[in-house]
DNA sequence: TGACAAAGTTCCAAAAAGGAACTATCGTCA
DNA sequence: TGACGATAGTTCCTTTTTGGAACTTTGTCA
């Protein structure tokens, strides 16, 4: 399958990974979220080649997850800032922090932590249910056929009765 | 920089994607999710060409995210299961098919419906706080030096006092 | 005038992915 | 017995994507 079909694809999943799914995307996006803004911060900080940063920022322009904002002109300087669409990624980087804080400890500990303004608390981010507020395990999610999925991508969907995620996992 | 070279960075994001930051280990994690298990259907449902699939198991099972449990002998044959460390990453993929759901809807409504088992209904994940339980807007966060923060890594941290992440933003 | 900075762009080599065919083991069916 | 199918890979070659370094452009400052 070729990469950038994947946003043609009857899954959400699929689709974000067309824009985030390779090897800088999020750690540009990490390095928004810390208030970087400028090409050259963001080349120092993350290494990354130049050509391919420029590409990375040039698509996430596109797709309304970053505007380009001058700050000065003469000679004329953009600095990279998240939309909305960008913000509301924060989850997906918060979940892969977590991820790593728990299985890819060296040892020494999180590099970073993170405090709840609102609450004044050092936190860890939760996945919760929108409806009970309940933290969300996988085995207690049943997957259902949803309006955008068409009859040919039913293959997509999981057998009916959905099985055990593992051995000894809950099943319905 | 070299990109296997990520898991030594003194970030859990970048430890993370040197796991799932490619274009195919995350649809590999979410056909998981979805009960798949063995190699044959992953290649049918992805599409992914085989020695891509191949490696991506085995590297997945080195990492103990899966496991290779046989499932008969003559011949050999085994399926793929998650593990603990694997269903960890559930919100990583569920803050994705949100972000899918809500931006890359192609006006079909999403392709799949979670429904929550112990409360019964249809909902949306959402990124919580563990501390107050109030959903999290990455304007309210401060990023705090954790102790796994080495004094030359200290570049990674934001500049202080936190800047609003963009115009009309809520600073402290 | 010459050095410097920011933000890219260009060129070439190296690594990774795509595509198709091939291998191995065993069971089944004629 | 011999062909065929299923499963799970592996191999080979081409195409695409990255990595790395140098180069360009516009304007400021000493």
């Amino acid at each position: 399958m070729k990469w950038r079909a994947l946003d043609a694809e009857p899954c959400s999943i699929a689709r974000t990974l067309s824009f985030v799914g390779d090897r800088w995307s999020l750690l540009v996006l990490r390095d928004c979220f810390l208030r970087v803004r400028r090409f050259e911060e963001f080349q120092r900080r993350l290494g990354v080649t130049r050509h391919i940063l420029a590409d990375r920022l040039k698509r996430f322009v596109e797709a309304d997850i970053l505007t380009r904002v001058a700050y000065q002109s003469k000679p004329e300087r953009h600095e990279y800032v998240l939309t909305e669409k960008g913000l509301a990624l924060y989850p997906v980087l918060m979940a892969m922090a977590r991820w790593g804080d728990t299985y890819m400890d060296d040892g020494a500990g999180p590099p970073l932590r993170y405090r709840h303004r609102p609450c004044g608390r050092h936190f860890t981010p939760v996945m919760c249910c929108s409806e009970c507020g309940e933290p969300l395990d996988p085995r207690s999610v049943i997957v259902e056929p949803g309006p955008g999925l068409d009859a040919d991508a039913a293959r997509l969907l999981p057998p009916t009765p959905q099985s055990a995620l593992r051995k000894g996992g809950a099943v319905s």
